[in-house]
DNA sequence: CTTTCCATACGAAACGTTTCGTCATAGGAA
DNA sequence: TTCCTATGACGAAACGTTTCGTATGGAAAG
């Protein structure tokens, strides 16, 4: 059996409330703080945080849900984040929503009813159901990566419009006329901003919008980059260089690449995330990287303050930018005809 | 302000004790059960689980301490782990020991104050500092993918030995003999046991043991496996085959064999883990595949029935085989000379 | 030597549940 | 009608802390 305050009180001999001081970090004459850890030693004694957590109303413990948790973007995001939060004393509790709205309305009951601190999420959609709750507890939210459209909460993205602008940037320079967009479904924030700064870039480059067909939404797959680029392919014009919007579209597009006929022009690619593929894939792939480090700490920073502060505060929102990292010329060139 | 029972009390006359009945599924009469209901609804009433933990003596809580968040092998475990973890009413609390045994054995303690009804450990070493603690408190752990040297806990572990078995098996078919192995320490289950395998796969093929200085161990990074491949090919006689032990050596020897000169002749190469890789990369690697979403589906089962198994079980270890997916003969195939 | 003051220790009451032993009521058997 | 039993409701205590208001002891000040 664990140990308690009441076995040190046996052996001794103090009030629970000079314990309960001692384990706070609270003034304790040099006698009693030596009987104290001597006790503690003795008994292995651990303060229980469940008892701690259900007197002074804070559990100590934030909970984390997000939409992927297969995804290294997230991944990477979650080992940073909890490494900070675990520093501030905090535990992380996770849950994956799997890409359901429904099991993240269930992740943030079920988070509530943990007594958590505070929630940091990655949303399915733009609207997120159960935050009301949250709100009404007076539980902290921090949406990273996606805004959320119904609730008013602190949020970190990334620029993503500017992201998706270098891209084009780096293709029209190189001669790409005809670029096409390997994007999701403009319900999803970060589709929808990317998609934004394709069209924006696109009209600045080339005097107007590109057209409907280059920019149709794919299913969030890696099978859906890679139908979407076999589609694109196509299509008359055929674009001379795709922009990928995501991890799972840039290695979709790249299967179905290397499928390509051996004399078929190959298109030039620009793709999202995930510096680890760089390194293996020949030629190097130009991407978008994404400051995943700094989302971490900056969320983290973010419910951290929030859970401190007395008053309420307005909601902020912090907007990193991305970094274009070009890989081999070869991959982004504008090729007349076949290679 | 979060409702409690006596807001219930007030709003429906009934006792505390009816009403934690109901919350636990006992029975209550139709009438109270509506009133129940009502008053649940009016009040946004929610469960508090810390206080039902504090009573009750369990938290439904379970931690996870593993070696390293940012790795696909373990995330998919864990993803999939906490699935079947929340669905028998668990939170999952994760810890990231980042590969220091240190930070695991705080992350022990740490998760010990939680009062976590279990844990399940990818442990960094062969020994594992904190788990005294655990037993003493009735804590249950389950160690995922490496065994433990210093406590008698369940184990989910895959057949190492075979699994490099079968990719030493596929290249001397191929023809090759002098077959190199990049691999960690041996104070690493995984490596040690796939170490061994390798050598005694070799030796049934050749009748001897292979050079030692094929098998060196190199650091468990993807530099590592990068200088490791760059070592093994300098070495003479040169091996014409090399297996790597695990992803981060996969990677980094790919990473190698793509700056390998254009006439250098390139050695066939058998890899480990994450299969999206053999989507993307061509010629399509062969691979060694762990059975992730086994091993994720069995430690949660094992530590379920832990948890709720009354009497003391015996230790029990969870065997799982992989397999080898075979890809593109080109990259296994044995080649006199240049290619 | 008394008074004042500060620092530390203390007792008791919470926090929101579960659980144990007891009690009331309704229905069935005699 | 009486007695017995089963079912569900109840009150109170407990889980292991924190926290509030008060008590106490010794040093400093008078």
């Amino acid at each position: 059996m664990a140990a308690t305050y009441k076995d040190i009180r046996r052996l001794t001999g103090l009030s629970l409330a000079t314990i309960s001081k001692y384990f706070n970090g609270g003034n304790v004459t040099y006698n009693n703080r030596v009987l104290i850890e001597q006790a503690t030693r003795d008994l292995d004694y651990q303060v229980n945080d469940v008892a701690r957590g259900l007197r002074s109303r804070r559990s100590m413990t934030l909970g984390v849900v997000l939409a992927e948790l297969n995804s290294t973007f997230y991944t990477t995001i979650i080992s940073t984040m909890e490494e900070k939060l675990r520093d501030a004393g905090y535990g992380t509790i996770i849950c994956d929503s799997r890409g359901s709205a429904e099991a993240e309305a269930e992740a943030i009951h079920f988070l509530i009813g943990k007594m958590v601190d505070g929630i940091v999420i990655m949303p399915v959609g733009d609207e997120v159901a159960g935050l009301a709750a949250a709100a009404e507890r007076g539980v902290p939210v921090v949406a990273v990566d996606r805004a959320i459209a119904n609730a008013a909460v602190d949020t970190v993205v990334i620029d993503n419009r500017t992201a998706i602008a270098s891209a084009v940037d780096l293709l029209a320079e190189a001669g790409h006329v005809d670029i096409g967009l390997l994007a999701g479904p403009d319900n999803i924030f970060t589709f929808r901003e990317r998609r934004l700064g394709f069209r924006e870039a696109v009209k600045r480059h080339t005097g107007r919008l590109p057209r409907r067909t280059y920019t149709q939404p794919d299913p969030v797959t890696i099978h859906g980059g890679y139908v979407g680029l076999r589609r694109l392919l196509a299509l008359e014009p055929r674009p001379t260089a795709v922009v990928c919007a995501n991890y799972e579209f840039t290695v979709g597009a790249t299967v179905a690449i290397n499928e390509l006929a051996p004399d078929a022009p190959i298109p030039a690619i620009v793709g999202f995330d995930n510096l680890d593929l760089a390194r293996i894939i020949r030629p190097r792939p130009t991407l978008v990287a994404q400051p995943v480090a700094q989302i971490a700490v900056r969320a983290a920073e973010l419910i951290l303050e929030r859970i401190a502060s007395t008053e309420p505060l307005e909601p902020r929102i912090v907007v990193l930018q991305s970094e274009l990292v070009v890989g081999d010329p070869a991959t982004y060139a504008f090729r007349e005809g076949r290679r």
